[in-house]
DNA sequence: GCCTCCAAGTTGTACGACAACTTCGCTATG
DNA sequence: CATAGCGAAGTTGTCGTACAACTTGGAGGC
């Protein structure tokens, strides 16, 4: 296991830091490469490296002959392109997150998780159904499949209030990335009743796969949040530069 | 104006297209670095970049020692993640593209429109309406604002089928990312009418704030989307590495 | 058969040099 | 005095080489 992180991406999260403290104000220019290099003890092809992905992130622009420069960026809510899930997306918002109602067993699969984690429709998985709370108000319901020779129910059911990402991570199966699919809905009879709303409420859904680095789908996930919960953004590079629809 | 888009780019770009035509198959793993440099005819350091571009999109993952590998990427239907508006999303799923109902002219300024644009509320602003078809079907209506010293009514009337996003590229105000809210949302009176669906109708909003790559804020628009029309998608990166909540 | 160790190959980091570009002050010119 | 042009200094972009860190596979010994 690496373990140990790269160079660039710890001087990256340390200039991150340093921005997302006021440290390097937005429109400010960074100190010179050669200079900022020295001062951080590293070599200026490592630092490149890392400011790189600060500006792959849009954090900072360069322009080439002038400086790197902060950018004025734009206060997001919950970022989607990031995946963090529920708990810490309730935790930044400054709210108290709980989980009630929580109920893990083996349920046959729906058709599209069983498509997804490769497995014949109706075959046994590890299902993990959840209320999330904010402040004790219910906010999302959530249920999360795995298959069974990956996560045991036993052994989802032991992680408690511990992220199923950090138990695949434990497992040496790290999600790498995750696709979901966003539509609005209403609550039916089941989510209307565990998130104790009317039916006919307002929710949006996520339906969201999972996969390791090499590709392998691992969880498959889907979340039904109050519309009114909080405010659900993405970041959307700008068209131009590598862009392939297809 | 820089117009030539710098080495590494280009290489990245042109990697991406060998990825996206198969010429470089999913789990396979890439030339090393400097037999690939040499026959790319660049340097080293310049093909390390093009690379990391490539893996801060997720398209491929580096091991240490062992090699650059193409990472099994996932099919995605309508990736929010990157920037193109209706009509390629529209295109992209086989159908054809058109607008009716289009009206252009000054309005007064939303709360949270002019907040946006650095506008007091009420002030008059440029603003384009439309309604967008697929295959003759009404599936998006959509408002955009833009301040009236930025594109005028008349300059924005005439742009036709052509995407507000080239004619913020021709004024030198190239759209670099945006953000946008999502919201589940019931058609209202007006909404219902312009897309001639009944009230209450589920839709998808996204409230979307466009700027340039130095912050500055340049275009705001509301896209209401019928929740069948299509699926929207998000590429979620994973926890861990530089990540900071804010 | 299994384990150890080594060698080859690959990515990560370092350092130095120069090219391309921007910025700003200075100077010559009207 | 105003202005256009020049040039030096500073910054990012690219190049080249060398070595460190790590993985992989096979040879060799037990």
């Amino acid at each position: 296991m690496p373990s140990r992180l790269s160079l660039r991406h710890s001087i990256a999260s340390g200039l991150r830091r340093r921005v997302a403290a006021g440290d390097l104000a937005p429109g400010e220019r960074l100190p010179s490469e050669p200079q900022l290099a020295k001062t951080l003890g590293v070599s200026r092809s490592s630092l490149r490296a890392a400011i790189a992905l600060l500006e792959e992130d849009g954090l900072v622009q360069r322009l080439h002959g002038s400086g790197t420069y902060v950018t004025h960026r734009p206060v997001m809510r919950n970022d989607l392109s990031r995946n963090f899930g529920v708990s810490s997306m309730i935790a930044s918002m400054g709210l108290e997150a709980g989980t009630v109602d929580e109920h893990c067993g083996l349920e046959p699969a729906p058709a599209l998780v069983a498509e997804a984690l490769e497995l014949e429709a109706g075959e046994p998985v590890t299902a993990l159904r959840r209320v999330r709370t904010a402040d004790d108000r219910r906010v999302v319901y959530s249920v999360d499949w795995c298959r069974r020779d990956v996560l045991s129910p036993e052994r989802m059911r032991d992680l408690g209030d511990g992220s199923v990402y950090d138990a695949l991570a434990d497992l040496d199966l790290p999600v790498h990335h995750g696709v979901a699919t966003i539509s609005p809905g209403m609550a039916g009879g089941e989510v209307a009743e565990r998130l104790d709303v009317p039916r006919g409420s307002l929710l949006l859904t996520l339906f969201q796969v999972d996969s390791t680095a090499d590709g392998h789908v691992v969880l498959v996930s889907e979340e039904h949040h109050l519309a009114d919960a909080f405010e659900v953004t993405v970041y959307r590079r700008g068209p131009g530069e590598g862009s392939e629809q297809v």
